[in-house]
DNA sequence: GCTGAAAATTGATATAAAACATGTTTTATC
DNA sequence: GATAAAACATGTTTTATATCAATTTTCAGC
């Protein structure tokens, strides 16, 4: 299990949610209190899917898989997210568990914070609001391009969309050293490993991508666009 | 192009939202300031995607259905809603546009109301936010778990999980007269018109509903819900 | 550098659902 | 009430992708 520790107050916190640059210091502070800090590895659960959610967890370092955890071990991953995002708004306000499970693709730090905390916030600073309001909004429309995506684009559509996600919203940059397995890459475009492969492999025959080990770089951009947004 | 009437205020309305609940009267007659309400016809589209979101769309009276248009007339429904439903939330401090189109089923009556008072509120009302907030994460849940069903499920479980949602949530009633057409059900189920009339086929011959024209009458609740859950 | 296990690829086959084609019923219109 | 049009049903073919099986590559641990 890892060790708590707190090397930064929210006060100086360098990495701070764009959320949390609304509130004042005093208002820091209230959420400094009972604030925990904690390092996950590679492969560990962050929350669980059913579990209490008494905090909201914030990732200051690393990148995780959300996934939701069907009956007979089909899940579905929503998003996956890296530092700055917050995970467990979803409950604020409602039934306060966690709807869908967490866990690191690699090392992982994270902060939590205490839900009623959070909420009592909410209501003491309307533009601390506002923006937890928006942040929640662009999940949820991310969520509807997904389900958009899923249902009705095929597999080289689906991994066209993937690769450019990944590519601009979690490395930023063309070239990107993927953390992530075929199986991991297969979950997300919600392929089996070996139709993801044969795609894969059509990528790199159609000069779209060059794959060189863990290495991915996206070679053609124009065209990959194309196929996301008409595959 | 339905004309506009104003039958009652926002203050002795009766099927106020339950959001607007929390509001006092100070702040129902500044969210009735600038409200219009009108009513849409059955097919008619009460909001477009990507049109700018003025207003937020309270569903007086009616049944809806969100959907994301794609390219090549690839939609992909959201959700179903009636009335009590706030459509456009989704834009609430965000980039204002909607970013779905929503058309009535049936005859429609809807509220009109300016998303800049609906923000002011949320600054005035910290229990109204919280109400919304809620809103907006049941939407997002209830996003997800569909996002699951329509990756994860096959044909049979897509339909069940859509006959029990009719069910429950919008009909509130094993029996129900049916206002959707197959080309409608096909939409929600992301079958094509052909399939869906197979698996309602399989569904009457192993006596799990009976169909009698438009009416629809769950016969065997349990054993579809197994069929939802496993299928 | 070797060795075994895991991950990834590749090929062959199976399958669920789409697409196509055609027939039947329901609904709307004159 | 007749007729056209739309909605629905059903049988056949096609297709995308899953599954199964076999092989190759990668990589950690000795």
């Amino acid at each position: 299990m890892p060790i708590p520790e707190k090397s930064v107050t929210c006060k100086n916190c360098l990495t701070k949610s764009e959320c949390f640059k609304e509130l004042n210091d005093s208002q820091l502070e209230m959420i400094e209190e009972g604030r925990l800090e904690v390092t996950f590895n590679k492969g560990e659960v962050i929350c669980k899917q059913g579990m209490l959610a008494s905090h909201v967890i914030y990732i200051k370092k690393g990148f995780v898989k959300l996934y939701i955890e069907g009956n007979n071990g089909k899940n579905i991953i929503l998003t996956i997210e890296k530092d700055g995002y917050l995970i467990g708004l979803q409950s604020l306000f409602g039934k306060n568990i966690f709807h869908y499970t967490a866990v690191a693709y690699e090392e992982t730090t994270v902060c939590l914070f205490d839900m009623k905390a959070l909420s009592n916030l909410l209501e003491l600073n309307a533009s601390f609001a506002a923006k937890l309001i928006a942040r929640l909004n662009e999940n949820t429309i991310r969520s509807y391009s997904r389900l958009f995506c899923l249902t009705q684009k095929q597999s080289s559509g689906r991994l066209a969309e993937i690769l450019l996600c990944l590519s601009n919203r979690i490395y930023q940059s063309p070239r990107f050293n993927l953390a992530l397995s075929r199986k991991d890459l297969a979950e997300l475009t919600v392929l089996s490993v070996e139709s993801l492969s044969r795609v894969i492999k059509e990528f790199k025959e159609d000069k779209l991508i060059i794959v060189d080990g863990k290495t991915i770089e996206i070679s053609d951009r124009k065209r990959l666009e194309m196929i996301c947004e008409n595959g």
